[in-house]
DNA sequence: TTTTTAATGAGAATGAGTCTCAATAAGGAA
DNA sequence: TTCCTTATTGAGACTCATTCTCATTAAAAA
């Protein structure tokens, strides 16, 4: 609670700093980014919002999530499936995803060696290294033994 | 040249034992894949054959590129920009690619260390890795230098 | 309270990729 | 070689996430 009001307050300054409005429809976005835990798509926003009864059209969501991003506060990941996934990047440090083919599932992890390689790989090959996609895919235990039923997930 | 005359006696068989027709489209686009290095789009590979004068659809070459990716002489790839690319995956082993983000300069590597760590890292999730995606973004020395101008590349 | 102009919303537009289905053409059979 | 079956093709409609447009609405400065 606390850490997400000083989020939201943070904001606020971040949009005045830029001269840019504090709306109702900004704030309910931030919102409910910070109250998720989960790696959110634009629709699944805009339908919780829809759900709560907050006044806001998918064009705004998508717009808020770029300006969100823009200003480092949300993650914009792209897991190959055609649609971008959001998550709150304040309150988590940076890291890559395993996501299970079937299922869906997503695993967050971080492996400083592949890090470290990243960084003198791109090194060695003249570049600076700005930012990397990384994500394994695979089957996830539950789905291995059959537990689940092919579908819903990501088809990536 | 050799090499080549292989792989199209391959593809051929591979299109009999599938009972699958050998046409004139499939035996073109295939030709267009294995006398390039570079990582293809789907409408350069298009527009490269009618400028030759073969008679295909667009149509034509996605169902080919899938086909060909099916029985593994193409690899298919996602630098994130919402286009696939498409690589002579029998020439070229496994690799990972450095993409520059100016000017869309490719740059494959490969490194055992992350390969070996990428496994660890699945089996410890108790996932089984069927495969990985991973791209590093960068500037290349020539951007970085100022040599080049935006615009042209992956916008990725 | 008024004014200025950024932000919003509805829906049109975009664009890569997929699908449909009538026309075409492999390639096995005769 | 010709015929016949049916896989393949091509043109264009369609999908679907995302972006754009522009008239309307509403922050927030005056």
């Amino acid at each position: 609670m606390k850490i997400a009001d000083e989020h939201i307050t943070l904001f606020k300054s971040a949009l005045k700093q830029a001269s840019l409005r504090i709306t109702s429809q900004r704030m309910a976005i931030l919102e409910e980014i910070l109250h998720s835990d989960q790696h959110r798509e634009c629709d699944d926003i805009y339908s919780s919002l829809r759900a709560k009864h907050v006044s806001v059209s998918r064009a705004t969501v998508y717009r808020t999530l770029d300006l969100l991003e823009q200003v480092g506060f949300v993650r914009k990941m792209d897991i190959g499936d055609g649609r971008f996934r959001y998550e709150n990047k304040l309150k988590q440090p940076h890291h890559d995803h395993i996501i299970c083919l079937q299922c869906g599932k997503i695993v967050e992890f971080i492996d400083p060696h592949i890090e470290q390689r990243q960084a003198t790989i791109s090194k060695d090959h003249g570049f600076e290294l700005l930012r990397h996609n990384h994500q394994l895919f695979g089957l996830c235990e539950r789905c291995r033994d059959g537990e689940t039923v092919p579908s819903k997930g990501t088809d990536a």
